[in-house]
RNA sequence: GACUCCGUAGCUCAGCUGGUAGAGCAACUGACUCUUAAUCAGUGGGUCCAGAGUUCGAAUCUCUGCGGGGUCACCA
């Protein structure tokens, strides 16, 4: 990031001194209290012109058209945009012309903050506009927003570049109106769970995000350490072992948006850092789990977007309830062609090895089966698709099904091609559990880093007993991924996960000061290309005390000139 | 992690087979009392991502690095 300022910004900081000299303060602490919002005015004023006489409103003014003694500025707030109309006359009704002349053509910028007051007309273009009786700068803005402009609804120099909008996430919500309304939607999604949930008596809880033990899922975690207790701790990869914890306490619905580390690779689907809904449910099963599921899905399609049908890229999704419930043998069997059912881990192998699906020695027969799902069948289910009735080896902590033999009572929900919820009748036969945990073990031991760690706490507490128990787990940013029609999920999480920016080396003021250089021609020096003492004591110092003039007279600026035997100082 | 594309003014982008940079918006100076991608006249603004190499000469060619996108691998 660099410290050396740009023409425009050092313009702006200029513009801040005047306005002090003017004795404005650029960042007034008072409090500007509104009556209006952009939104409000443009929806409202037509059919109640009387309320809209005395209004008060505040935002960011983000262009500024000039006409001699009478201009037009937009004003953002956060619901939108209206237009503003000031002529010097009404603003300045007495002599003193400064407050428009120049405070308000000369010094103020786009993106600074005002608040205005004044009545809102229509001017003889036809556009509602809020004619200014009084201005008040509220923040001055010291970098320059990028301008995009728009017409009969096509936008002109739009910032796409994704670097810039992801790490300048500030800057992007300012000037790209669309990316607000995604993010209200991403939050509609969340607050519909929760009153879908509440509405049913299910208790919110938080369960602990800092974990001796990564449980609940295969996946590898970020490890980090704690001081005080001198143990290693994991930032959680799921918090469904917590959550049954609680069910064994005695709650009968529990839910938690947990916020899920993964330590694994990033795409247009990943974050390092994800949140998944989880929610258990006391005496019950998978079945009635995909009721509720169908249920819930149709509720956020309906509360986020008005409609169960909603457009996902070139695929029309309907989410109105029910959905196809179709078992993973059969899938694999419509798919593929192979009966997958009843085989061992040599006929899997076979199967994989005829659809060239690559294999390991550490896979075992429900890895294998996951594997040719996940290659052949996943994609083809763009509406939603409860796939159910796993093999018990890739759930751990599944019950057995209730009448198909080495299956689990699992289900996952595959919506657009890909999994969106994965759910199941938990294993609450302790007994049973300390079992599956140790042939996790033994995967383990196969070279499968993604097998899950015995729990011993986890089987102490279900040893006390946990009633039959659905559950479930839904990745809310994939979620609303397709609720808001993102393709990245860059475009749901406000702050995805990047590489730190590397500014490039620069010497800090301090540096410069212990040459022996006057704090005013820093900059100046910096501006020249001096970034660090060694380029500068590598330049000529007679050229340096000559570029300093000749940049002085540029620049404007009111500095005394330092005298050469001054400047060959900075040198030594 | 692999492959691939990209990185030029505050922003969006040009810049051919090498001759050290242009446009629009933004900014600055001026004109203009209902404009709306306001208009008109003028002006300034660049470590062309960084470093090395080839060359008389590199934004351009080569290599290395940094950052980002896409595809794949892993995963949710």
């Amino acid at each position: 990031m660099s410290i050396v300022l740009s023409e425009q910004e050092l313009q702006r900081r200029q513009a801040l001194t005047a306005l002090e000299q003017l004795g404005i303060n650029p960042y007034p602490a008072n409090a500007f209290e509104i009556n209006a919002t952009a939104s409000d005015i443009l929806e409202n004023y037509e059919r109640d012109k009387l309320n809209y006489k005395n209004i008060r409103i505040a935002g960011r003014m983000m262009s500024r058209r000039v006409m001699g003694s009478a201009s037009f500025i937009e004003l953002q707030d956060a619901t939108g945009r209206v237009q503003a109309y000031l002529k010097r006359d009404d603003l300045c009704p007495d002599e003193d012309k400064t407050l428009y002349n120049t405070v308000f053509k000369k010094l103020l910028d786009i993106g600074d903050f005002i608040g205005i007051t004044g009545f809102v007309f229509t001017t003889n273009t036809g556009e509602i506009s809020i004619h200014v009786q009084e201005l008040t700068l509220l923040a001055k803005s010291l970098k320059p927003l990028p301008v995009v402009k728009s017409a009969d609804g096509k936008t002109f120099d739009a910032v796409t570049d994704p670097e810039f909008r992801y790490r300048q996430r500030y800057v992007d919500l300012v000037i790209n109106p669309q990316v607000r309304d995604t993010f209200a939607k991403v939050s509609k999604v969340k607050t519909s769970i929760r009153d879908f949930l509440n509405e049913r008596g299910a208790l919110e809880v938080d369960t602990p995000v800092l974990q001796p033990i990564p449980g609940g899922a295969a996946a590898r975690p970020f490890i980090t350490h704690h001081n005080a207790l001198d143990i290693p701790l994991y930032l959680r990869i799921a918090n469904e072992l917590y959550l049954k914890r609680l069910i064994v306490g005695g709650y009968d619905w529990v839910y938690e948006f947990s916020r899920n580390f993964r330590n694994e690779g990033m795409d247009r689907t990943h974050n390092p850092e994800f949140t998944v809904l989880e929610f258990y449910v006391a005496y019950k099963d998978y079945l009635w789990m995909m009721e509720i599921t169908e249920k819930l899905f149709e509720h956020v399609a309906l509360a986020t977007n008005g409609n169960t049908t909603l457009q996902v890229g070139d695929q029309e999704i309907n989410f109105a309830a029910p959905y196809p419930r179709v078992s993973i043998y059969d899938a694999i069997k419509e798919h593929t062609g192979f009966e997958v059912d009843g085989m061992d881990e040599g006929g899997l192998r076979d199967v994989c090895k005829q659809l060239g699906i690559p294999t390991t020695e550490s896979m075992g027969k429900g890895k294998l089966i996951d594997e040719i799902f996940g290659e052949q069948c996943e994609h083809h289910y763009i509406q939603p698709t409860f796939i159910i009735d796993y093999p018990v080896e890739m759930s751990p902590l599944t019950k057995k099904h209730r009448s198909k033999a080495d299956l689990v009572e699992r289900f996952e929900l595959m919506v657009n091609g890909k999994e969106l919820a994965n759910a199941y009748s938990e294993l609450n036969d302790p007994i049973d559990q300390r079992i599956r945990f140790e042939e996790q073990l033994k995967l383990m031991e196969r070279g499968d880093d993604e097998a899950m760690f015995v729990d011993y706490d986890f089987l102490r507490a279900l040893e006390y007993g946990m009633p039959p128990t659905a559950g479930i787990g839904i990745g809310i940013d994939r979620l609303a991924m397709l609720m808001t029609n993102q393709q990245s999920i860059q475009d749901v999480l406000f702050f995805p996960q990047m590489r730190p920016e590397k500014g490039v080396k620069h010497a800090g003021l301090e540096d410069y000061k212990a040459q022996g250089i006057p704090e005013e021609w820093i900059p100046v020096l910096q501006k020249m290309g001096f970034n660090t003492i060694e380029t500068l004591k590598a330049a000529n110092p007679n050229k340096v005390f000559n570029d300093l003039g000749g940049l002085r007279k540029k620049m404007k600026l009111d500095i005394p000139m330092p005298t050469k035997e001054e400047v060959l100082k900075w040198f030594e």
